[in-house]
DNA sequence: TTATCATATGATAATATATTCATATGAACG
DNA sequence: CGTTCATATGAATATATTATCATATGATAA
């Protein structure tokens, strides 16, 4: 278990009905193989939508649509350079939020 | 950001292509409301079903469902008591999964 | 300004998912 | 046993979601 984590109980003391619905909202997000392979995808680095129906081996239009999603989530950002779109992981919290998950399935 | 699991990066090294597919399944047990308010339910204690619906205040087929498939997903665990069947988390991870949709909701 | 490359978007079809209804199972108790 | 209470389950319906196809937008360069 997550030794570092402890004291994340102490977080969880008070959580409405509209924040449940919100969580649920943002886990359903990650509840997708094509798009937590995207946010995957943008771990270590930013990349273009090109890029990354490369790496996933998906057509251009699929992945676009999941980038939006994912966009209008707020997980990832968007930069223009160019004609090509870079994208990256908007903050930390993907990777921890992920980070977690695998903990669980591990055990 | 969660200054407890700075350290969280490290685990994240290397994610199989399988790995990601079983994470996506388990986000997707925490991305749908029923679900994620009947966990939240079970926070303090465990519960039988009969509490759990008037909580959530919803028909007992609909909860039993969802039930079964947050224990299918070893997310919970069920115990007999007579006719009653009490449900409880399984471990602590549901809890910090938790925690860090809230966290990174509430920025 | 037209052609081309990169990305976005709308509509559709295919699939998955949740809830409801009806009914089955299973335990306790007279 | 038969009845009642608690829970589970199967089928059907309603709804949501995803990928695909066709096309639109937007940027660049000739």
């Amino acid at each position: 278990m997550a030794k570092n984590c402890d004291k994340l109980n102490h977080l969880i003391t008070d959580i409405s009905e509209t924040e449940l619905g919100n969580l649920a909202e943002l886990f359903k997000i990650f509840g997708d193989s094509t798009r937590i392979r995207i946010l995957y995808d943008l771990f270590e680095h930013e990349k273009n939508v090109t890029e990354i129906c490369d790496d996933l081996e998906m057509n251009q239009s699929a992945v676009s649509h999941q980038l939006k999603i994912l966009k209008t989530s707020k997980l990832i950002q968007a930069r223009r350079d160019g004609k090509a779109m870079y994208y990256s992981l908007a903050d930390d919290h993907v990777k921890t939020i992920i980070a977690m998950g695998k903990e669980h399935i591990e055990e």
